[in-house]
DNA sequence: TCGAAAAGCAACAGATAGTTGCGTTAGTCT
DNA sequence: AGACTAACGCAACTATCTGTTGCTTTTCGA
């Protein structure tokens, strides 16, 4: 039995594949290019310079096009910095990250991400698992600074990063402030300064103010119906 | 001339609000349960039992009703904490918005709004503004721990709060990892220390690390083709 | 109670998504 | 090389959805 093949499975070498890869090219420069509404498999085919039907075969709706198209990108590398302390290099990938969200093609691909994700579980595991990787890659900056005796307390290597990028995001996203080296810098200090509390790495046992110190306020009950 | 009168000027008082507060209240709901795909006018109307022409005639486009069914929202009051130290006012800030984003309507309609937000510059501004006020309301948990003494330096004081809600909105929208109370409480912290850098508030004089002994890294070009 | 603004209604036009059947092209295998 | 077959091209089609129009009915306001 199992005559079930998958179209594109066989004949891995010629044509198949160079179609996907025009496919998935034009959908990528679409994603960037407009609107998660003017996005269609149409379009993206006639970008391709293929029929709409052989779109249509392989991916039979827009988010599993979206989804196989923005798979790829974990192969993207982003350049690690490392500049000597945690500091220069929080500031150097902050920059970094900000260079990029200022082009507007991001910001569109982003969007446009996040709203196909949101209807689609499988692609809303591809970004996860993209973004995982990419944090991943990005903790040695941590390490690194670990290592050199700089960071105080444990606090999570990963939360360190996210707060530098989210931050970044939250702006590109929603209050559309501007995301210049000024902020990309503001932001990486205030996270440094709170990784690497003590001033004097020299005598870091000298009366560190411990977590138990502080008070952990009455669980706000969460707001009955506040949406957003 | 000026017979350009828009509809729903006149007669704020009955029926024409009555319908206003209908549809609006129909397409938040929506827009919090399912996904901008399915979200359209006609099920907007049908929801509010009111005909789809109703909906057309005073919004002509789907983010039209978008923009003015979220613009209500800047009248949420966000429950300001008050707990006496920076710390204890921002765990109590990420705890409450994280139990916010940890509910799926609030996901649906976070994602929504962004990509209905890169469709319409008018929902975009509309977002921001929301964003702005909000953020200067929470400002105030800052102003009060540098009246307190508690701040050394001088962050942007919005680039603390964004730093904290952005690190969770990251997890929302990008990583998908969990956002529970450890999570909001550990960036908290984090941030809580960054901003209060001394631990011995009696002394802010005392070899206070200076912004001028970090050193900027070179700027790193910005990635040619880097999307998201 | 009367006039006018807004809502209801049905029918319509146009666009778009997605499908189907069949002929054509081009890798692959012997 | 030649045959086989998976994948592509093509045209025509259906179905659905978006948005409009002309008219009637309701309801607010004065």
């Amino acid at each position: 039995m199992e005559t079930t093949k998958r179209i594109g499975d066989s004949r891995p070498g010629g044509r198949t594949a160079r179609t996907r890869s025009l496919v998935l090219g034009a959908a990528v420069e679409l994603l960037a290019e407009i609107g998660y509404d003017q996005f269609s498999i149409e379009l993206v085919a006639e970008r391709a310079g293929v029929h709409k039907t052989t779109v249509y075969r392989r991916w039979p709706t827009k988010v599993d096009l979206i989804a196989d198209a923005t798979r790829e990108r974990s192969r993207n590398h982003v350049p690690v910095p490392d500049t000597g302390t945690l500091a220069g290099d929080l500031r150097a990938l902050a920059r970094s990250v900000a260079a990029n969200l200022r082009s507007p093609a991001v910001h569109r691909m982003t969007s446009n991400i996040i709203t196909a994700s949101s209807a689609s579980p499988d692609l809303a595991n591809g970004t996860s698992e993209f973004w995982a990787e990419r944090l991943t890659l990005m903790r040695v900056i941590v390490e690194r600074a670990n290592a050199r005796g700089e960071i105080t307390g444990s606090p999570d290597p990963n939360l360190i990063i996210e707060a530098v990028v989210g931050a970044l995001y939250l702006r590109l996203l929603f209050t559309g402030e501007p995301i210049d080296n000024r902020t990309a810098d503001a932001i990486a200090d205030l996270i440094a300064d709170g990784a690497t509390r003590i001033e004097e790495p020299t005598q870091p046992e000298l009366h560190r103010l411990e977590p138990s110190r502080r008070h952990t306020p009455a669980d706000t009950h969460p707001a009955s119906e506040q949406l957003t």
